[in-house]
DNA sequence: GTGAAAGCGCTAACAG
DNA sequence: CTGTTAGCGCTTTCAC
């Protein structure tokens, strides 16, 4: 691999005019830039990004770190999260933080081989958060509730989303309402359950307890809790899934035994995932606005890198999006 | 930021002490190691891993480029291609090839920061590749059919599937099939086109060429597609779309329009995405090894990164999964 | 057992 | 306009 130096000595001038020449500074002249270009071109020359990163004592390159890459999602939340990176000149890479931590989130922000990094993810410990996070790594946290210097926080407005969803079941007449929820370290579930059971309390209507299952926001878990609710008579008049992947496990289980949303039990959802459209029938759904929580994450992120010290948390609108599913005759 | 040489000093022992001190090599002993350590400790020092990377002239890091961040089926590739890497203490990054080729694609292969790639995106440009690809740069490429040193395929067997998922929908009955395509250039979307064909020619069924319509392997492209098949009457009898996500696109065009599958007309997608159990009907596909893709294309990239030159492309097999679109009895 | 020194490839003053 | 020099933080012979 070549390297400047190669460079340098093909084109009979010096490593540091090889290195502004490449920058187009007009210090050196046109004649030489030309020389040094075509030794590039005849050396296969490239840059070797690790020493400038080295020299510089900055990557221009930010993480996203994912729980589960495969969230259905996150593509959206990258896609904002990119197109903020772009505009300052850095690259996001995305990496999975599960693994064992020995693994991405070692090498990228423990060794530093990254400016700042954005996390979505519930169960990354947040005594390593505080630890890693500093004046040359500032760490965006999407739902989650820690506070420590150089930590900045966005989230969507779940319990606001949770509460008018219920409120929106409880006005189409349900009082019967089954939750079935996020795993217990998620922030995001047990605020949408806050939701959920403020409405309830704010409708004077009582939770009853066989009525709240835990999930783990898979499709699976879903099914698993449909079964349970099956299982023991009578139904609840709807049912609230804690996120859209868990109420598409409720409509399968619901379908092999023939029982007709909304008609028999009315289901609503939360996220307003691409599926909810092409479920039968379609999803009533919170919708969490992904995209703009990428750009949001990541312009704090340059704030952050920019000096700025104090960042207030900022709370993303959620929508209630009614569709088929929870009965409403639209 | 604390480095190795701080921490030498407040330990009273030299930099190269510190060094192999850290890798716990027996050359120093307990006692000054827990010096070290407690300087480690009260420093709060971390290694520079682009310090590291440099000096080692590798970073034990390697990327997943995708063109869309958000296919639904990139999870289970990344999982693969993870399982491998970590066993060979490697970490995967994942980035994002669009967004202007200066970035991400630039950063990490141009400029070297990382000691291979796999590619899964047929909008790259070969000269790029067969350009950057190096012996300190193995690259696997998933679904191109590009030939140079040091690049490497892999595959699946998507003509076969394509071919055998045409024959399932031939062995109904059926024989007015549409074929709705992917973009020109995908590799796999030809692949799948001539599977389609050779089963059709296999029949003796001749195609009809207003039945063959070209998408762009997007669920809109798949409804846009039924609007046109639609368009013009006598429906086909069958529709193959050339992925998952068109055929749900079909779906979702036919829903709108009453139009019953399989009853009026039988469906068929590619890919076997998650989803696909879950539409109604549940969709009749063809399975592509997501994982073992990944895994088989890391373990190439280690091979090739051990200094095997030359290593034969491979196919992965596919496999037809009959559900209700096709009309199937099952 | 431990230290001194060289160097990975690049950038950025500072001279000339 | 161009070259010399120092140094980013780390690893690794090679001496002692």
């Amino acid at each position: 691999m070549a390297t400047i130096k190669d460079v340098a000595e093909r084109a009979g001038v010096s490593v540091s005019t090889v290195s502004i020449a490449l920058k187009r500074d007009p210090r050196v002249k046109e004649s030489t830039r030309q020389r040094i270009l075509e030794a590039v071109q005849s050396l296969g020359y490239r840059p070797n990004g690790i020493a400038r990163d080295l020299k510089m004592q900055q990557t221009q390159t930010m993480a996203v770190f994912l729980h589960d890459l495969g969230g259905p999602f996150y593509s959206e939340l990258v896609s904002g999260v990119q197109d903020v990176a772009l505009s300052h000149g850095y690259s996001p890479i995305v990496a999975c933080s599960v693994g064992g931590k020995g693994v991405a989130l070692e090498r990228l922000l423990v060794e530093n081989r990254v400016d700042g990094a954005i996390i979505l993810d519930p169960y990354i410990e947040e005594d390593f958060i505080r630890q890693v996070a500093g004046p040359t790594l500032p760490l965006v946290l999407l739902d989650r509730d820690i506070e420590g210097s150089y930590v900045y926080r966005v989230t969507s407005d779940h319990e606001g989303g949770a509460f008018n969803v219920t409120m929106h079941l409880l006005e189409m007449g349900h009082r019967q309402i089954a939750f079935i929820g996020g795993p217990s370290v998620s922030v995001d579930g047990q605020l949408r359950f806050r939701g959920f059971t403020g409405a309830m309390k704010h409708f004077g209507v009582d939770l009853e307890k066989r009525f709240m299952i835990l999930g783990d926001f898979t499709e699976q878990s879903g099914y698993a809790a449909a079964q349970t609710l099956l299982s023991q008579s009578p139904l609840p008049e709807a049912i609230f899934a804690g996120n859209d992947e868990m109420a598409i496990g409720v409509l399968r289980a619901f379908s092999e035994r023939s029982i007709r949303v909304p008609e028999d039990i009315a289901l609503v959802g939360f996220d307003d995932i691409r599926l909810t459209q092409h479920t039968t029938p379609a999803l009533t759904t919170v919708h969490q606005p992904m995209y703009e929580l990428g750009t949001v994450a990541t312009q704090i992120l340059f704030r952050a890198l920019a000096g700025e010290e104090t960042i207030a948390p900022v709370i993303l609108e959620t929508r209630v999006v009614i569709r088929a599913s929870s009965g409403s005759r639209q």
